[in-house]
DNA sequence: GCGAATGGATAGTGGCGATCACCACCCGCC
DNA sequence: GGCGGGTGGTGATCGCCACTATCCATTCGC
């Protein structure tokens, strides 16, 4: 596909379009990135030559997998990439980031706040319940409050214990994945991990959805 | 906060602007709606006079839920609309298009097709030991493929059974939500819950990941 | 009768993620 | 030595998307 190129050889460094070769992103795209300091600036050799290495092609990779993958926006990736190279993160402190990176930043809808609040209170007991320490303005309960002021909005009853289930699968699942990147990860890999187990994690529950709708459903499938 | 009007009343009818008021969606943005075939039209009443009904404002709430919640873009929302309004699909087939639909359609990048026919072979020993019957061509294997070659192109390697405990709880948790609706809800409702789940797991995910890394890392919280 | 609201239609906005165009320059190669 | 294509840097431009804005003849409601 590339050609050969020094894929698999020992090239420390090379230019603008081999870097897009092997990467697969277009020159004029990686000028962007470098004009918008997504990518770090290479050395410049001449006034308009300058060799990149690998960690550029790592970066950019990591550009496309945030941005591709994790859709995150490119200010979110921005970030995130400001947090690997402030070397003065903990991986978790870093894993955090990414992880906030990654839910959407609904500008706050002008729902009814009477709503909200019983939502609120129903998050708060979900959380207490499950005794995790959140603190009260953690993006992540905000985004909660609406979704459950939504639900409730529609009829369906949050009854305390009703996420129990989601809870502990939530809190089994976040057990294993810290585990597994507890060792000796970089910055870069800490942030991929993240990204691709969140990921991985909502297509399999689709997968599993769309399984045992099936199994319930024993029809031809629609084909879209 | 809408003061007062015909909220709770029995408004069987109303204008454009009292549609505006109850649902909190500018006029404008209803009419293009209104354009767009996202809301039906309402029953005219003269040249320039309409009127709406509780359906619309059930409409217009659902639009704003896949768009603002869902995070769908106005096509997809188009399409869960179209399902919900041809009758002749089961709660389960909808489900399904809505889980479909929430998906990001990623136009598959051009990544090298080496790695991806590996990450293939992963993912099928996956939905194997699963027990699923997913079809090859469904959209969630594929993007499945793109994100475990992502990880296998990182280093993290997918041996098999990696993914039993994902896949296990994304079982039971399907496995519920199909109980829980399994009963007489009607289109809307069940797209708004299938919505609202894959949401609120996805935060409550994100919290349980917090709140464990603050456990592991006893530190104070960085705060953005 | 008259101001405000309505529907319908066309045009315009703002943000985002690139992509194009241009230009002086430099490298490799004949 | 020269020449053709690659290179960096920069500003302009594009395409898409989800809305907004503007206008106008009509019509409602008081």
């Amino acid at each position: 596909m590339w050609h050969g190129s020094t894929d698999s050889g020992v090239a420390v460094s090379m230019k603008i379009s081999h870097l897009s070769r092997r990467s697969g992103v277009p020159v004029p795209t990686i000028k962007f990135y470098l004009r918008e300091q997504l990518l770090p600036p290479g050395v410049p050799t001449a006034r308009n030559q300058a060799e990149y290495d690998e960690s550029h092609l790592h970066r950019l990779r990591l550009i496309r997998l945030l941005a591709g993958v994790g859709m995150m926006s490119l200010a979110s990736v921005r970030e995130v990439l400001a947090a690997i190279d402030s070397r003065c993160l903990s991986p978790h402190h870093l894993a955090q980031i990414v992880s906030r990176a990654l839910l959407p930043e609904q500008p706050a809808p002008p729902t009814g706040a009477e709503a909200e609040d019983l939502a609120a209170e129903q998050v708060d007991r979900i959380i207490t319940d499950a005794g995790w320490c959140i603190r009260g303005e953690a993006p992540e309960r905000e985004s909660l409050v609406r979704v459950v002021a939504a639900l409730e909005a529609l009829g369906v009853p949050i009854r305390s214990g009703w996420f129990q289930p989601y809870v502990e699968a939530a809190g089994r699942l976040a057990v294993r994945e810290i585990d597994q990147q507890l060792s000796g990860d970089n910055g870069p890999t800490v942030v991929a991990r993240v990204v691709l187990f969140e990921v991985a994690f909502a297509i399999i529950r689709r997968m599993a959805y769309t399984h045992h709708l099936g199994m319930r459903t024993a029809m031809d499938t629609p084909e879209r």
